[in-house]
RNA sequence: GGCUCGGUAGCUCAGUGGUAGAGCAGGGGACUCAUAAGCCCUUGGUCGUAGGUUCGAGUCCUACCCGAGCCA
């Protein structure tokens, strides 16, 4: 039933260190990819965008050069995202060989069929923007963003001929109104392209850290070049089984700032080269500190690795994916991560686990009982499965994280009414196996259905649970009738599975 | 300036015409397997403001205020 799923992060440029907004995104992505790697074939991509004037002024104040620069922060994003249990399928670099080469051949295919051709350019850029801006926009001559200096750039550009699809873009955005989400995005494009739009320049002589412009002078922009990350990622032309697999992609997360490149640009070079857009680009929101936008130049900055440190790397995930809506921007304090570490994850979720294991070798010594001819609470979950994983790849994370959280309640509620100790008082000894069976199989459903959003504390669950098979295996193997946690497995308590985090009173 | 999205309980948010909801936080209670966690009960909102349409509006229309964002 499923089609392979392709998603894509935004490739990062790597101009300095990476904060907890390129976590936010790359999370979500593995979170989506994890899911659909249980329904079938998923390849999940992400990478660094290290071309670019802005890289190269870096790199030499650093008194580097720009490989240089590069090859030593590359880690820095490796070592990040494996800190927050992120599974890509493949990390792409723009300065790799099987990039460059995709570029260059993109370069030329479009200058042999008319979309890419010779003119000049003349106009304000920015550079740490690396955008053009019209003389009217400036503000004190400045730029406008940013508000730094602007360079007068004069110089025979190639040109891609974007203004060719606006007709195109037009009718396909009207065709389909979900395909760039959240719905102001949308608007927001929509309004761009009723205003008009011009061709786009696509290369650069005025620095040389770049692609090279096949057989002719100057660099291909950093913008065009990265956008190609997706197709050579998945290796267009050059793994053909692959890339028809896989493309077209099946979302694109961007951030918001970058939704103009993916869904005007982006799709107008993909058609430019007889290929189909993606299905869904999802420009999100941005992560805010006490309601102010996050960035090295508002000195806000939080290093990720000390958040992981702190929270722990899954409750940091859980905490993103669970606070507020995907897409919409939210304000991410340590109060409230320790609040929904503490009360989701802790309270609930943790001592619902504690507690059972508890129970399990208090009164069984740690082994799972025989299994009961039914599993009346846990039969009222039956379409869990299904409603998380078409919330999670509907991107609708919260509402899965809801109803899956109706299940943890169900399940201390049942503790409490069934109350296992006197069970065991009143030597009850067939209903008390039956509920901790239940209660296990529980946590094992449970474990599952939370392993793409806590992949490593929950699969110190499924150890203590002593569980048979892959956690992440497909739900059509771990999530059916026989499939339940074996009589006679031996289990183990340890230490909380989400400690409480005290934090300090202000 | 033009445009977009949002403004619902202390906090984070559901709710697109028919008697205001959830979770958390706050208060009370019974219990004890457990991370003083869990369970039960409960306080709390003139749904940004002012008009309008309608038998009836948080939900539609207009204006305005506040916040965030977009404008080759």
């Amino acid at each position: 039933m499923t089609r392979a799923f392709y998603v894509t992060t935004p490739i990062y440029y790597i101009s300095g260190n990476p904060h907890i907004g390129h976590v936010y995104t790359t999370v979500v992505a593995d979170v989506l990819a994890r899911t659909a790697r249980t329904a079938g074939p998923t390849f999940f991509l992400t990478g660094t965008d290290e071309h670019g004037q802005k890289v190269a002024n870096a790199a030499a104040e650093a008194g580097k050069s720009p490989q240089q620069w590069c090859d030593e922060l590359v880690p820095r994003w490796q070592s990040l995202f494996q800190t927050y249990h992120v599974a890509y399928d493949d990390f792409i670099r723009t300065t790799q060989p099987r990039h460059e080469r995709v570029v260059q051949r993109v370069f030329e295919r479009l200058r042999e069929n008319g979309d890419v051709y010779l003119g000049k350019y003349e106009g304000w850029y920015c550079v740490p923007d690396e955008t053009f801006w019209l003389e009217s926009k400036l503000v004190d001559g400045k730029c406008p963003t940013c508000g730094r200096e602007v360079q007068w750039l004069s110089e025979d550009d190639w040109f891609f001929r974007l203004s060719a699809y606006r007709d195109r873009l037009i009718e396909h955005f009207r065709a389909h109104p979900q395909w760039v989400r959240t719905r102001s995005v949308y608007n927001e494009m929509m309004a761009i392209l009723e205003e008009g739009l011009d061709d786009l320049s696509i290369s650069r002589t005025n620095f040389d850290w770049g692609i090279p412009v096949p057989d002719g002078s100057g660099v291909i922009y950093v913008w065009f070049d990265a956008l190609l990350n997706y197709i050579s990622g998945i290796g267009w032309e050059q793994d053909d089984a692959k890339f028809q697999t896989f493309w077209p992609a099946s979302v694109q997360l961007v951030g918001k700032e970058i939704a103009r490149f993916h869904t005007i640009i982006w799709p107008a070079i993909l058609w430019a080269l007889g290929l189909e857009a993606p299905e869904l680009v999802f420009a999100h929101g941005w992560i805010t500190v006490e309601g102010q936008k996050v960035g090295k130049s508002l000195g806000n900055a939080v290093d990720p690795f000390a958040l992981a440190q702190r929270f722990g790397a899954d409750s940091l995930r859980y905490f993103l994916l669970r606070e507020a809506p995907f897409g919409s921007d939210f304000s991410y304090s340590e109060e409230k991560i320790a609040q929904r570490h503490n009360s989701d994850l802790g309270n609930d979720l943790g001592n619902l686990a504690h507690r059972t294991l508890s129970m399990l070798q208090r009164y069984r010594e740690g082994v799972v009982p025989a299994a009961p001819a039914s599993l009346p609470l846990l039969a009222q979950f039956d379409e869990l499965p299904e409603r998380v994983r078409i919330a999670i790849l509907d991107l609708r994370f919260r509402d899965a994280l809801e109803a899956v959280w109706e299940m943890v309640t169900a399940l201390n509620r049942a503790v409490e009414e069934r109350k296992p100790w006197a069970l065991e008082k009143e030597c009850r000894a067939e209903e008390l196996d039956a509920l901790l069976y239940e209660l296990c199989e529980g946590l094992r459903r449970l474990a599952i259905l939370l392993h793409p959003v806590c992949p490593e504390r929950m699969e110190e669950l499924w150890r203590r649970l002593g569980a048979g098979g892959e956690i992440g295996a497909p739900w059509t193997q771990s999530l059916v009738a026989g499939a339940g946690i074996a009589p006679s497995t031996r289990t183990s308590l340890g230490e909380p599975l989400f400690p409480r985090i005290e934090l300090a009173p202000k």
